[in-house]
DNA sequence: CTGTCTATGTAGCGGTTGCTACAAAAGTGC
DNA sequence: GCACTTTTGTAGCAACCGCTACATAGACAG
């Protein structure tokens, strides 16, 4: 069977969105994508840029799920648009990314070659997506959009180290929520 | 030289503020201890009590470094407020902090056993630093505080992946910083 | 059919991983 | 001084790491 990056690349995804990015390495990634380890070298050259390409097909994977999730029409308050994002969020599906998500701030953070970049595409995908779910009568819907995005990933970032009620009272106290 | 793990710990921590969690191996972190991995499983008894024990002692020094970034007047407004705290986090001493945050996130998202306990413990410590420093005449002390603690982790979360103007349009359009 | 280029399997290299077996030194109590 | 416990050094194990050398199989061009 003829293997190629772009037939290797969402098998290479499945892998790590289960197992996470730390410990990734070549061995188990070939066997979950029907491989070996040779064969990913061969493909990619290094792990290095395995992973660059990986996180650069996995920010495209989260692109297109935030469009599968979008509604057709807009939110019609602020608040109903958080309630919005943060059900995407919520989903079981989405769950594994965020997982993931987190290892990817991380390497950001440290600076690792591929990962801020994907990150960075990702959180703009994001922000496009929030913007087009911002209430028509929106004054001022940029910076609405951009609000929104701020309190809805310190929130995610709170319940994945178990502050949820801390993240959801401070949504309610800043009117982000309906009372 | 006797060592034992109250002497061992700190330089544990530094070398993780360092280096970071995920390389983070019994080898090097005994060289920078000034033992050997043999002497860290005697004390630790393996690595996994080790690291857990290791981020309580972070949690620890953080928890003393908020109180030292403490003034001792509480801010006037929220917005001083969001700004001081936002100082802090800048302050060159508080990256180091930040950078292992994120790894101390993702291992708590993953649920990699001592995590997130530390986690938790942190943002705790956090949140009551922050209701500290909420203004006197304040209408909600307690709400406002967890509202601000969620865009101020947003906060950083995108300036991680490099979205900190994202961000900082977000708290001006939200009102959390002055204009 | 033959040469050439791409795709793949097998084996292995040098290095690191967490951890252990064994022994010796260094206290410590009597 | 002697028994005993705590602390430490040396060596090594089996597993894994990224990666490579080498050989081979197949596709395709002439």
């Amino acid at each position: 069977m003829k293997l190629s990056r772009d037939t290797l690349l969402p098998r290479l995804a499945a892998h790590v969105l289960e197992h996470g990015l730390g410990g990734a390495s070549l061995r188990p990634l070939a066997k979950a994508a029907g491989t070996s380890d040779r064969m990913l070298i061969y493909h990619f050259g290094n792990k290095e840029t395995l992973i660059t390409e990986l996180l650069g097909h996995i920010a495209a994977i989260y692109s297109g799920a935030l469009d599968a999730a979008l509604g057709g029409e807009r939110a019609k308050t602020r608040q109903e648009c958080a309630e919005r994002i943060l059900a995407v969020g919520s989903q079981p599906a989405m769950q594994a990314f965020l997982v993931l998500w987190w290892d990817i701030v991380a390497g950001a953070a440290r600076g690792v070659p591929g990962y801020r970049a994907a990150a960075r595409q990702m959180m703009t995908q994001q922000l496009e997506w929030l913007e087009r779910q911002m209430p028509e009568d929106d004054p001022d819907p940029a910076g609405g959009a951009r609000f929104l995005m701020t309190a809805i990933e310190g929130t995610l970032m709170l319940s994945a180290v178990g502050h949820e009620d801390t993240a959801r009272e401070g949504l309610l106290a800043g009117g982000l929520l309906p009372s």
